[in-house]
DNA sequence: GTGAAAGCGCTAACAA
DNA sequence: TTGTTAGCGCTTTCAC
């Protein structure tokens, strides 16, 4: 029966105390240089680990760092949790994902988990809020808010006003007036300021906002689905649509591409996020793109620091979007 | 300055010893009900969380599950890891990712980690094995292999045999004969297998192997829409392809889209794995399915057993893969 | 029903 | 250069 091996093993081993090995191990004290290379020979061959409980005990930050995202199947957050994962190795932190499904709950739960293994930070989309009161940010986990923004803690966010704005002047100028927009509701401060993007978007080319042509909810692949699927049921007429979220526009695109609307003939299709795949669709869909590897680098950049001396630097960063246009509109 | 809400500063606070607070939160030994429910009241205004650092010095095991996949972005190991993570949730596991890029030694690293937080169970597909003597494994933490398999050990597996021989049949009853494959070299346990089933199949259908029309090398995107590439290039003619992973049927798919291969016209397309978006490129990718959130079920459904009371039972299962067959073939 | 003591593995502080 | 002591937050054991 294999007991663990500890500083203690080590040194009884040895003949030592525990606190020669600890020194030896851990490079801080002096150490007789030969007893160094034994006690580090002999932890080797033994296989020993350190305790990360017993370090986290002993008061010094867990290196554990937390990411909660809605889903890990859309591209956006499965690159962003990929190149995060890539960046933590680097850093040698351990990351700790949960997925929330965009609910309030689960999102509570996840960050009471992160802090009973005293988490050092995480970063997370935070879910759309119900009326509750929302729980007391514990001020031992520093949180990173990502795409959108609850509250005026550090957060990294896209800057997509531009692309929006693009996005309609590129469909105005293909003679299109009838502009549908699908995105977040209000709850969330993306959803607030995608819709304003594209309100003032159609201001600019003096074109009436008509409210049936704006669909928002809470954003999810279904919501988007049935949105697209609303316009298209020809109550109303539309020619374009935008979608304004990485759900929305996945399942929105399907809801087209399930019916048979071809695009861009029967619809000028503008995407949110550019999954690999949308190079491949329809001859190209025309989206929004983000730099999503960088603001994941950026996060982890900002976290390693943090994790360090009690720098009190606030990583608040904006990256810009960009309008990728293709055959889909 | 908030110092950490403990089980002491609790007992102080209500003058009690920091057992009776102790047993009132775990709710084990016996408390007055009132009592017990004073504390937990103040326990709950105060924000207590019981720190796992502590529990686990107790030796009690760490709730914590750790996933190795080669990447996140795949829709494959995406979702593989969406539907682990909310299963982890539902267990009250933390799930602890890393990305090994197929890397040993980031492997290595990565199981090192892992173990310094104790993980009580580590979900991974095993990297491709340069020839250097494997590090033990610990005894410590329970491995199960995903996918492909280094050792005996616990594994959750495909068995794409019968939809390799399906996809196989098909093609010759669309009138192939020269049929390529694209997959993993004898290194992986699936390399050999998906081969073995492709030889077979050949075999039934008495077509001659042609080692031209065969490629294998250590799996990825990169080696997929190269060995594409190649097989196009018109040396060799090819008719139809099988491709025999996932990161290769990815790349494969580039190459031909990218060079502008009509499918199935110019090239019957197999592929591996079936994202969303298969269903609409190129009128839709035929491919050969897994029951990827079946299987990430599967595996926590047998981590969490594991985790309590040291039940042996291996989780060893198998899962069938099919063929879906679309346009591209 | 409640408390006191010990110890999990580690390191900071002091002693030799 | 090396060793001893104490204590991080928790639970098991035993005493009251």
């Amino acid at each position: 029966m294999s007991t663990r091996v500890t500083l203690k093993s080590i040194a009884e081993d040895l003949g030592l105390s525990h606190m020669t090995v600890s020194r030896a191990l851990s490079g801080h004290g002096n150490v007789q240089s030969d007893t160094r290379r034994a006690v580090q020979e002999r932890a080797r061959t033994l296989g020993y680990v350190k305790s990360a409980a017993a370090s986290a005990m002993r008061g010094r930050p867990t290196r554990i760092v937390g990411l909660l995202v809605p889903n890990l199947v859309n591209e956006f957050y499965a690159l962003f949790a990929d190149t995060m994962a890539r960046a933590c190795d680097a850093e040698a932190l351990q990351l700790v994902i949960h997925v929330t499904n965009d609910d309030a709950a689960v999102e509570q739960q996840a960050l009471q988990r992160l802090r009973e293994v005293q988490a050092g930070a995480v970063v997370m989309v935070p879910a759309p809020q119900s009326d509750r009161p929302e729980p007391a940010r514990p001020e031992d986990m520093r949180i990173v808010q990502l795409i959108r923004r609850r509250d005026q803690a550090a957060a990294l966010l896209i800057d997509d006003a531009a692309a929006i704005s693009a996005a309609v002047d590129h469909l105005v100028a293909r003679g299109h007036r009838r502009i549908g927009f699908i995105g977040a509701d209000q709850q969330l401060s993306s959803g607030r300021e995608r819709l304003l993007a594209y309100h003032h978007a159609l201001q600019r080319h003096q074109i009436a906002p008509d409210h049936t042509l704006t669909i928002t909810a809470p954003p999810s692949f279904r919501m988007g689905h049935d949105g697209a699927a609303t316009l298209l049921d020809g109550k109303v007429s539309v020619t374009a649509l935008i979608c304004g979220g990485f759900e929305i526009s996945n399942g929105a695109l399907e809801a087209c591409l399930g019916r048979g609307t071809r695009l861009p003939n029967d619809l000028a299709f503008v995407g949110y996020g550019d999954p690999a795949a949308y190079q491949w669709i329809a001859g190209g869909i025309t989206t929004i793109r983000l730099p999503v590897a960088e603001m994941a680098r950026g996060a982890v950049r900002g976290l390693a620091q943090t994790l360090g001396p009690t720098s009190e630097r606030q990583i608040s960063d904006s990256y810009p979007a960009k309008l990728i246009i293709r055959r889909s509109s």
